[in-house]
DNA sequence: ATGGTTGTGGGCTGTCAAGCCCAATTTGGG
DNA sequence: CCCAAATTGGGCTTGACAGCCCACAACCAT
């Protein structure tokens, strides 16, 4: 898989080249994001990138493999996204209060949803093959939420009766359906308490002695 | 619209073209939660439900017209298999764990998602003008979950201070994530952890009387 | 400078599905 | 029994999109 998309990349093509591969790349996952993958075709993409249309068979021979890319475009910029500063690896409440609280002020969140699962929904029934990349991201993504509840546990922030895996999905699971019924109802609502109820939940594991801190954003 | 799906039905046809369209609207119904609605096309559902092609475009002109029956129809199942005598209206904490047990035990749960869930996702982004008829489908949805959430306070069985709303939307999303999840990865865990994590935070507001009666259910 | 390699441009064709039409048959009321 | 409306059958046309090809231009190493 990768042999198709990303090995080619950094051995055969100039710094020019990788600058158009990059460019297409980018504005097919905006359209894609924004319009879905079934409206996302070959001309459309043309235009929007300023591009022809053999240069998407060059960098792109197939559909599939313009899909598998932005798959991991948004993968890697959403992963990276939750692992930068500003959520300190998820070592506390108010971070992921903080996490959530970004989401629910995105605009886009109850417009286009999320950039990965929207995308993971739309093509998971085609035969497009591209489960096992999106199975992947997703399991890095829980795996960020796990470590952070893991280590706030090691912090002595939760209790360590507190299942990570567990709270880790419900976490994730809340976002992508809240996104989900937020796009549906064109209405951030949903998200909004689901997310806040997910970190309520979290929250009923704090300890003792980190209640006393953050009791006063319970409510 | 209404007047193009649902109107003609009762009046203009006979038993015969009844269950003519209701053979290919449960065939359509089968062939989308199973393999999407772009692969559902034309040809497939003629040799399915067994019909000629200007059935099709007698019972249903276009293709925006079937996926719109489809979607009425799926909620409709979903809706009434919620209400059913099954779940005692969600009056208590065993019948949520009961609920979340029957997707978690149904093996098509991790291989084609929910039944609207999975297809809202799939066109929520392309031009089928369907987004209405979900909203409303998934608002009827929750308010199973917040009435019954309600009604649990009016018996006493949770506390007053939980937020209905909120609970019904974690509940929702945490299924509708948790069966994204599932489908991707192929397997049942994330959706199984989502719902186990949600119940036990509406189980969280349990009223200390209450408690002692659900309490063994705990871990 | 020059030839070969790499990148670019636009046009072309095969495929597939949606929507439509006309002819044949069946049904049901009078 | 007969007529009109409803239902059925299969084929056909149009439109859209993915994938491909050939000619041209730019770059770079020798």
């Amino acid at each position: 898989m990768d042999a198709a998309t990303e090995a080619r990349v950094p051995q055969k093509l100039t710094d020019k080249g990788r600058a158009t591969r990059a460019r297409i790349l980018e504005h097919a996952a905006e359209l894609i994001y924004a319009k879905g993958v079934h409206a996302t075709n070959n001309e459309v993409l043309r235009r929007a990138a300023g591009v022809s249309g053999s240069q998407l068979n060059h960098y792109f021979p197939t559909k599939e493999s313009l899909v598998l890319a932005v798959i991991e475009w948004q993968a890697e910029r959403v992963l990276t996204f939750h692992r930068s500063e500003r959520f300190t690896q998820f070592d506390s409440l108010d971070s992921l209060r903080e996490w959530a609280g970004f989401y629910i002020a995105y605009e886009r969140s109850y417009q286009e949803g999320c950039t990965l699962g929207s995308l993971a929904s739309e093509i998971i029934k085609t035969d497009l093959d591209v489960r096992t990349e999106l199975a992947n991201a997703f399991e890095q993504w829980r795996d960020i939420f796990r470590d952070g509840l893991e280590r706030m546990q090691r912090l002595g922030r939760i209790s360590t009766e507190a299942d990570p895996t567990q709270l880790a999905y419900l976490l994730l699971s809340a976002f992508q359906g809240g996104m989900l019924l937020a796009q549906v109802a064109r209405d951030i609502a949903p998200l909004k308490d689901a997310l806040r109820a997910a970190i309520d939940h979290v929250q009923t594991f704090a300890m003792p002695a980190a209640v006393g801190v953050l009791d006063p954003f319970r409510h």
